[in-house]
DNA sequence: TTTGAATATTTGAATGTTTCGATGTTTTAT
DNA sequence: ATAAAACATCGAAACATTCAAATATTCAAA
C-alpha cells in the first residue's frame, strides 16, 4: 500500500460521520443498507450519499445493488492493510 | 479514544507529507529534529512547521526542546490506541 | 547584550470539503 | 404507463486546509 493510498484512506476516516458509519457494521452483522445509514445520521440524503462515496472510493466499503436498494459491506482486507501500514511506522 | 480523537488523528495522517515525516522515524532511531524534516521535504520552513504542528496537535508526535533545537519523538502509545480503535471496527 | 540560527505564528490566496436543495436515474409496485 | 421509493448527481454556500512570504520568538554564542 503506497502513501497515496494511505492518504486517501486516512482522509476517508477523518470525519466523525464516516467513523460513525463504520462503527455500525459491527452491530449489524457486517452489512448495512443505505437507508439504514440515512436513518442513522442527522444529515440529508445527498450528504449521506457523499460520505458513503468517500468510504467506497477509499475501498473501505464495498457496495452491491439489491434491486433498488444498496447494500454496503465492510472491506476487512483494506482495513487490515491500512492497519498493517500503521504498524509499520512503529519501530 | 472517542470519535473526535479518531477524526483528528486521521486528519493528521491524511497528507502525504505528514506520512513521509512519520516514516522517517523508523530510519532514524525514533527521533527527528525539526531541521532534518526541513531537509527531507520540499517545502518551505513555515509549511513544515505547520505540518509538524498538526502531528503534535494530534499527539502523534511529542516535541522536546533541546537548546534551540526541537526534537520530535513518535508517540507510540497514541499510535497504538488509534490502531486498536481501527481493529475494533472489524467484527 | 547584540547577533545569528532554529523554529513558530500570522496573513492571504488558492484549493478542497461539507452540506443542502433541486433534480436525475433506476427499479419496484400499482 | 404511471407513480413512488431508493439512491446519485449537480450547483452553490459555508467552511477548512494548504502553502508561501513576511514577521516574530527563542535561545546560544560571541
Amino acid at each position: 500500500m503506497d502513501n497515496k493510498k494511505i492518504e486517501k484512506i486516512s482522509k476517508a476516516l477523518s470525519d466523525a460521520n464516516r467513523i460513525a458509519i463504520l462503527q455500525q457494521f459491527k452491530k449489524r452483522k457486517d452489512c448495512l443498507y443505505c437507508a439504514e445509514v440515512n436513518d442513522l445520521l442527522d444529515l440529508t440524503q445527498p450528504s449521506v450519499s457523499h460520505h458513503l462515496k468517500q468510504l467506497v472510493d477509499a475501498d473501505l466499503l464495498l457496495s452491491q445493488k439489491e434491486g433498488r436498494n444498496l447494500k454496503y459491506v465492510l472491506n476487512q482486507q483494506v482495513l487490515n492493510d491500512y492497519i498493517a501500514c500503521l504498524n509499520e511506522l512503529k519501530s
